[in-house]
DNA sequence: TTCGAATATTTGAATATAATAATATTAGAA
DNA sequence: TTCTAATATTATTATATTCAAATATTCGAA
């Protein structure tokens, strides 16, 4: 049980990123093909623009997710296949309840 | 995206649970066969009987863990198939580099 | 009983996290 | 340029987490 403490740490940094039930929710999302930009996520969990954005901050600090403007737009998408993992590990990898409050997901 | 919160706090609660390096180190510890009671998981990693037995108090009230007395020592085992499969997604199943300081796990 | 080993609980102080409101940035259109 | 939509940042306050030290419990043995 003495081997290193930084892989703990490191794990933990991730599961630690997804542990809330709004970036769970934003990550799951993103991963059965949902929200990937901040308004449609804004509309589908009923949050205030500056939460989601500082949590979607917290998910892209972590390495979970990565952006791209296109725009005026940012588009997220999951980043971290070790954080798709986990996720799936809880949900499963189906999308069938799945509903996207912006009809399909707008692109560039 | 708008199905139930309830989903999301119930798994942001197990991932919560696992989110500490300790913890995430005594789970995983007792899911490749490592320490099962206090005293082990003490030399192990170097922490105190006291935070160690918070810790598995934290897991066992998420119900990650649950534990049975022999004698005046507890043994813990992992609960809960959604945590496993999380740790699991995080460090794949194998023990190889997993060493238990009590050489061999003590049992009733 | 009384003692000691193993574990649990409580308490307090330090730190981390979260939500809201206010403000700032960025990019396209007029 | 100036206006507006989309997103990010900052500040503040409230709450949760963490660790360590002290104390309490539980059980088996003497």
């Amino acid at each position: 049980m003495e081997d290193s403490k930084g892989l703990y740490l490191e794990k933990t940094e991730l599961l630690k990123a997804l542990s809330h039930p709004l970036r769970l929710q934003i990550v799951r999302g993103l991963l059965v093909g949902g929200c990937r930009n901040v308004r449609c996520m804004e509309e589908g969990t009923g949050q205030s623009q500056s939460t989601i954005s500082q949590h979607l901050m917290r998910l892209k600090a972590a390495g979970v997710v990565k952006c791209r403007r296109s725009g005026n737009e940012m588009y997220y998408e999951v980043a971290d296949a070790q954080a798709a993992a986990v996720v799936a590990a809880l949900f499963g990898d189906e999308a069938e309840d799945y509903n996207c409050p912006c009809a399909g997901g707008e692109e560039a």
